[in-house]
RNA sequence: GGCGAGGUAGCAAAGUGGUAAUGCACUGGUCUGCAAAACCGGUAUGCGCGGGUUCAAUUCCCGCCCUCGCCUCCA
């Protein structure tokens, strides 16, 4: 089943088909590794992920890359302010983006190119830029993209005019320091010279030692990756404009390619109804939630459970609910490879009777209706009442949806009593010899103690269960 | 001001021109000394507001209100 997907581009939904008819290319804006990334971040490469997910489970090949920004304005000054080498605070805020993508159980990048390693590239793409009369260079020995040499700028953001909107922005000013040599304000940075504040964070280039511009970044290394012409693009909503528009208009502007062929972007995270960002200071890290106790695949989960075209309410509440979610999936699960006598890894390579949900997951990414259709599909199976075979069936098409949703399914809360202290184990046990002598005040005051201990206690006929709250 | 997205049950969130998936929460039952767990059920006459089109609109059209995002380096 193909997958429609819409793009932002034509405003239309269109099917996914490589352009060389054999590998997906795509494309994705990473992170600026300058401090932790927050679950709003997350929630675009988490997107990111079922989309390659479902494309591979589709039967495609992909080429997937995800550059790493580790120079720009953020990180030369948080890295001075850490006295750091720059190289020392990218590759620090690197390893910990690595191991929340890990954790999140985000499928690795074919390449994660760095865009400290590919300044000369960009020098080269701005030399073609120069001759081709799309860019110039200023006094201070920055060099800038001609807006009004570029026809089609606008055309994904629909901002088209220009002039309308400077008057608008409270932070544009004809008098920024910084960028009263350009001729037009429109005109943005391909390569900024060289400035105090900048340390010893400069590279060699023929219009002097400078650093490049953030736009350039990817545009470079696409083009260094997957070429002129590639199939997918994705980011947040927020790059739109200016950083895929500018994209557009220096890739198209510096070869002969039309650069990205569908426009992927993923709507934001709102906490506290708007935007979550290191700004406002209202963001989660995965290892805050972790703090409170709740599990990566239970973040996954909340982060995919809303579409994400649609903006999605993150709060405490919603993990629990994810939690219990999941929960019922494990018991599903189990039930399944109770009947069929199976272990280990699931690898179904059909959805079985999940086709449904399947089909829900490739129309534009339906997460949250392909999850209905899941649960719909759970509820009005009886595991037990199942052949083996029709168990093996069932359980491989639950697992194929799994694996395209990326979630891995935590152990049930019932298998997950290893270590109970020995003051708790007594305790129960003192309760359930109380029960034995049908002294129940007691019994059920020990089972108090017990719960404002944080654990609980499960009776069956001849015996009992010590489980974590 | 411009561009874009969204307003569906207590919370979250799908979906459809013919009478509302799903998860959580809540709740009835079975079980239990009572619980918990598990299992079996129940829970929106309603989809921001006002018009219009239609045999029929939450779903299409028009107007309005509200929320959120972007408008030069935020996923």
């Amino acid at each position: 089943m193909p997958l429609n997907l819409f793009d932002t581009l034509s405003r239309t939904s269109r099917v996914i088909a490589p352009l060389d008819g054999k590998t997906l290319r795509f494309y994705c804006c990473g992170p600026t590794v300058y401090g932790p990334a927050h679950i709003g971040n997350f929630r675009t490469f988490v997107a990111q992920d079922v989309f390659r997910r479902v494309i591979e489970q589709g039967g495609l090949t992909t080429l997937h890359v995800r550059n790493l920004t580790d120079v720009d304005d953020k990180t030369i000054r948080d890295s001075q302010k850490a006295g750091q080498t720059l190289t020392d605070f990218t590759q620090h805020w690197t390893t910990k983006f690595h191991a929340d993508c890990a954790a999140l159980n985000l499928l690795p990048p074919h390449v994660e190119p760095s865009a400290v390693a590919h300044i000369p590239h960009q020098i080269r793409m701005i030399e073609k830029l120069i001759e081709g009369g799309h860019a110039y260079a200023t006094p201070d020995g920055s060099v800038y993209f001609k807006v009004s040499s570029f026809a089609d700028y606008g055309r994904l953001s629909h901002l088209e005019d220009r002039e309308l909107k400077l008057g608008a922005s409270s932070t544009a000013s004809a008098t920024d320091s910084d960028e009263y040599t350009k001729d037009s304000l429109a005109d943005f940075a391909l390569w900024k010279g060289k400035k105090a504040d900048d340390g010893p964070n400069h590279w060699p280039s023929p219009w002097g030692d400078g650093r490049p511009g953030w736009h350039l970044e990817c545009s470079a290394m696409s083009l260094e990756y997957l070429g002129e012409d590639f199939d997918v693009h994705g980011g947040g909503v927020d790059l739109i404009f200016p950083h895929h528009e500018n994209e557009i208009a220096q890739s198209c502007c510096a070869t002969h390619g039309k650069f990205a062929h569908h426009w992927f972007h993923v709507t934001h995270l709102l906490v506290d109804g708007g935007k979550m960002s290191k700004s406002l200071g209202n963001l989660y890290t995965l290892e805050q939630l972790g703090e409170r106790g709740y599990t990566p695949v239970e973040v996954r989960y909340v982060l995919i459970s809303g579409h994400y075209r649609t903006p999605l309410s993150f709060t405490l509440h919603s993990l629990d609910s994810a939690r219990q979610a999941l929960q019922k999936l494990a018991k599903f699960d189990k039930a399944l490879r109770e009947v069929t006598s199976l272990s280990g890894v699931i690898s179904g390579t059909t959805p079985g009777p999940f086709a449904g949900a399947w089909e829900t997951l490739s129309d534009d990414l339906n997460v949250p209706g392909a999850l209905g259709d899941i649960f719909g599909i759970i509820n009005k199976t009886k595991p037990a009442s199942l052949t083996p075979d029709e168990a093996k069936v069932t359980l491989e098409g639950f697992h194929f949806l799994l694996y395209a949703l990326g979630l891995q399914l935590p152990s049930l809360v019932e298998e997950a009593t290893a270590d109970v202290p020995a003051d708790i184990a007594e305790l129960a046990e003192k309760r359930w010899q109380a029960k034995q002598s049908k002294d129940w005040a007691t019994a059920d005051v020990l089972r108090k103690e017990l719960e404002a201990a944080g654990w609980i206690i499960k009776d069956n006929k001849d015996g009992y269960q010590v489980l974590r709250k």
